[in-house]
DNA sequence: ATGGGTGTATTAGTTGATATAGTACACATA
DNA sequence: TATGTGTACTATATCAACTAATACACCCAT
């Protein structure tokens, strides 16, 4: 399920886990309810430390993504509901600011990222949580 | 004309250097042919190391946007023409992909994000170099 | 009760990027 | 010649990320 991990990629290993789970919920490829595979399993299969997948699972669990129950696994949380965070909002428009110059260096424009928004929105299956 | 920086981002200061120059030539702000403050001046304006400075300018060149000239100083390019490199472009789409996921899980969609690129181009004038 | 599977906590150590500090060099220009 | 420029080099400090090894607390099936 969880794809491979770049270990030299400037992204740390744990946030990577993190995306990919998120894209996973989200594409509803993991359901609400569902196992998330074990601390362990995850490590052993992506070749990184157990530690390094709790990080990400803590930060799961920080965002309201997952929850653990102890002595039993992490699951998808039942009810996903959405955290209405200003300055996350906020850092997400800065994101998009960034996105918008960097591409203005290397010919993509406005229109062209307006463009991806709508082919990405297809991949994910479009699926939003309330 | 450079703004502050914060050196408790998570972003290297050498990188906020580099955005902010960035997004001066395009809203011309800095026009080519336009004399980049020295390393020195930046340095003790920011009230950064100078070998900082001197990272950010280096990467700057790399990509393209300024020349330095040996004894003289440090200049927007004559002539900014567009870099085509579909490594970078795929990067960006990723990272376009990574916002509409995070934006999913706060209440943001497609179509705020839609908003946010007319907004931004606005703010910045909507200048493309060719 | 026991054993295996869970997540978690702790401590220790390595690595790499970042940033600072100080110094020195080469070049252009007034 | 003197000043201002970018650059190079070495050294040091700091921090995040990652690994490693171990231990603990909990659930559950046997």
């Amino acid at each position: 399920m969880l794809a491979q991990i770049d270990p030299r990629s400037a992204v740390p290993i744990w946030e990577q886990i993190v995306n990919q789970i998120k894209e996973l919920v989200l594409k509803e490829m993991l359901s609400p309810g569902d196992k998330v595979p074990s601390v362990r399993e995850t490590a052993s299969l992506l070749l990184v430390n157990p530690n390094t997948v709790s990080k990400a699972y803590k930060e799961l669990e920080n965002q309201g993504i997952i929850e653990t129950l102890r002595g039993r696994g992490t699951f998808v949380r039942e009810n996903l509901k959405l955290t209405f965070d200003e300055e996350r909002i906020s850092l997400l428009r800065e994101k998009v600011r960034q996105v918008v110059i960097e591409g203005s260096y290397i010919g993509v424009k406005v229109e062209d990222i307006n463009q991806w928004l709508l082919e990405i929105q297809a991949e994910l299956g479009g699926k939003i949580h309330d």
